[in-house]
DNA sequence: ATTAAATACATAAGAAAATTATGTATATTT
DNA sequence: AAATATACATAATTTTCTTATGTATTTAAT
């Protein structure tokens, strides 16, 4: 686990390039995903997740297809179009952003990794 | 200027590595140096600096050196024992992470940079 | 000589983003 | 039957940063 200093301001970013490559996820899903993908190091929680999808919901970032399986509601949420554009620009910032701190942090690329 | 979303939580990380590779430097000569370092893309702001230094003195991290020019105090700042520990893992913690977000974004090593 | 800009610190008010805690309800596994 | 997993939600608090403001000295420009 990241402290979680780190991992902040992140969220939004994961969530919209997880949406690009998947098309639509609803939030227990997402958590559970990022989980997976690393190992555990980074979880999200629910308190950060749900505000922020509503949040971007409203923003017309993302939009709602309910399903109900069984009695239980499932929210997927996908991308708007704003929402595709949205992602692919967080994702390239934050690749900038990643090249600028390891120029800062004189961190060297690993060898033996390509 | 990178969104100020993006540079959350790196403050510390940054502060930390330039004093480990500087020795001591004051305040306003960080914020010159990383606004120089990043060409601007990165700034940080005096109202998040200075609380941040004097929080990590407080904490045993850093400690000060003061120097008149002329009437006007300089504090310069520097790593502990325990300052120079965590500069190391802090930058240890930060490159791990950025692997672990390289692979969740789907971004590849940019080719032609080695 | 005066003004503007740069140097160098500090802190307070407010916003943003997350954590922690709590709540509801259904479905599945032990 | 009880425990765990699924799936949502929100409120209180904390952390971290931005924005605004303040003081004071020194240097550069007009």
């Amino acid at each position: 686990m990241y402290s979680s200093e780190l991992i902040k301001g992140t969220l939004k970013t994961v969530v919209l390039n997880l949406l690009k490559e998947e098309g639509k996820m609803y939030g227990y899903e997402i958590t559970n995903r990022v989980k997976e993908m690393t190992s555990g190091k980074i979880q999200i929680t629910e308190g950060a997740l749900y505000p922020t999808l509503h949040s971007l919901e409203k923003n017309g970032v993302l939009e709602i297809e309910k399903q109900y399986i069984g009695k239980r509601v499932r929210k997927y949420y996908k991308l708007t179009e704003t929402g595709k554009t949205q992602a692919v620009e967080r994702v390239n910032e934050f690749a900038d952003f990643m090249e600028t701190m390891k120029f800062l942090l004189g961190i060297e690329p690993k060898l033996g990794n390509a």
